[in-house]
DNA sequence: ACTACATCTTGACAAATGTCAAGATTTTTT
DNA sequence: AAAAAATCTTGACATTTGTCAAGATGTAGT
């Protein structure tokens, strides 16, 4: 299973043998079952996690009961609520798995000393940082300026593998709409 | 003007006399006019900005001339298009002042190396990235959860200063509504 | 194989929002 | 001070979207 974090990482950086070893000695392993989830809202986040296999969600549960997608994380990204690790506070949000996974966690305080130790390791992790606040502006980007029609296919063009992973409503719950009105828009497309 | 970046510096860190000298170095002053611009789409952005006094405006103009707002940002804070620096590719925003502004802009080069000589200021740009992206996290949480008056009433909460500073239809340009939409809101808001 | 549950679509209607236009008010420029 | 431009509101109407409900289809668990 650490063979999977092991060739990510290997894509990505140059790391030795001694260095592998000392993260490998850091990861918690877990198995997820479809539905498991790993954060509860008011609980405090204090990982990073890294999904080998599977598919999982964080999201908002509104005082109706309604889900509020706000990040799907399949194979090979990270997930966790960095605003809750980052501040200590109590999560607002859930994270569990779609489908059945394998995930690995590093604990805050070990992360911190795998950046600080691994000069290369830091730059990775400064790399993947930049790259999330990219699709984190991306997004607001296309809330603010797209229509729900292209919400959906921009949703289509970007993550064509989860779209065909995970049921329509949770498409619509990311893209900010609700499930009967992307089931029009899809009819409605569908005609031209 | 550099005095307003250095005491802003040391609030958040304790360097000394000559990384301050190092700093100031590498910064470039600009006054600038109200409306004047420091991006156009299309152009490539190559530094990290920051505002001493004034406030500017990052946004995106659609085919149909409309302007959406990514980020406003008043003095004290950073703006620039993170996205094109990190890519050198060609920026889809502009940025320009809303109101007469001084700003102090460094080169991304010269940043990095800031970032490499300096270890404090490195601690404090990871913690401004930090808080940067619980910000970007934010925004989508409200931009899927909340209806229109509550977005409008959360934007009010978060920048009241910056609220009593633009037009009405720049905030909602900037919560993604129509000018017309919130005028109602508002109107609706008041008999209550 | 059967049952229970989740998914997806569709209709009917209400509510929210956008668009276009006009006019009042305020601010800026000359 | 006058003219020009920007801001804000409001009306009328079309369009989009949400909500509730029903039914069809598909999937998962026992």
């Amino acid at each position: 299973m650490f063979e999977i974090f092991r060739k990510y990482l290997g894509d990505k950086t140059t790391l030795s043998n001694q260095d592998y070893a000392l993260i490998e000695s850091l990861c918690i392993i877990k198995k997820l079952r479809k539905n498991q989830y790993i954060l509860q809202s008011g609980d405090v986040w204090k990982y990073d996690a890294f999904v080998c296999r599977g598919l999982l969600k964080m999201y908002y549960l509104d005082v109706k009961g309604q889900e509020h997608i706000m990040q799907f994380a399949p194979e090979n990204y990270w997930t966790g609520d960095r605003e809750s690790m980052d501040t200590d506070l109590p999560s607002k949000y859930n994270i569990d798995a779609i489908e059945p996974s394998d995930i690995l966690l590093i604990e805050k305080n070990d992360f911190e000393m795998l950046r600080k130790t691994i000069p290369e390791f830091n730059n990775f992790v400064n790399q993947t940082i930049k790259k999330n606040v990219q699709t984190l502006q991306g997004r607001i980007h296309t809330s603010i300026t797209l229509s729900s029609e292209e919400k959906y296919n921009n949703f289509l063009k970007q993550f064509p593998d989860i779209a065909s992973r995970v049921p329509l409503h949770m498409i619509a719950s990311y893209i900010g709409i609700s499930a009967e009105t992307l089931s029009r828009i899809r009819s409605q497309s569908a005609k031209k």
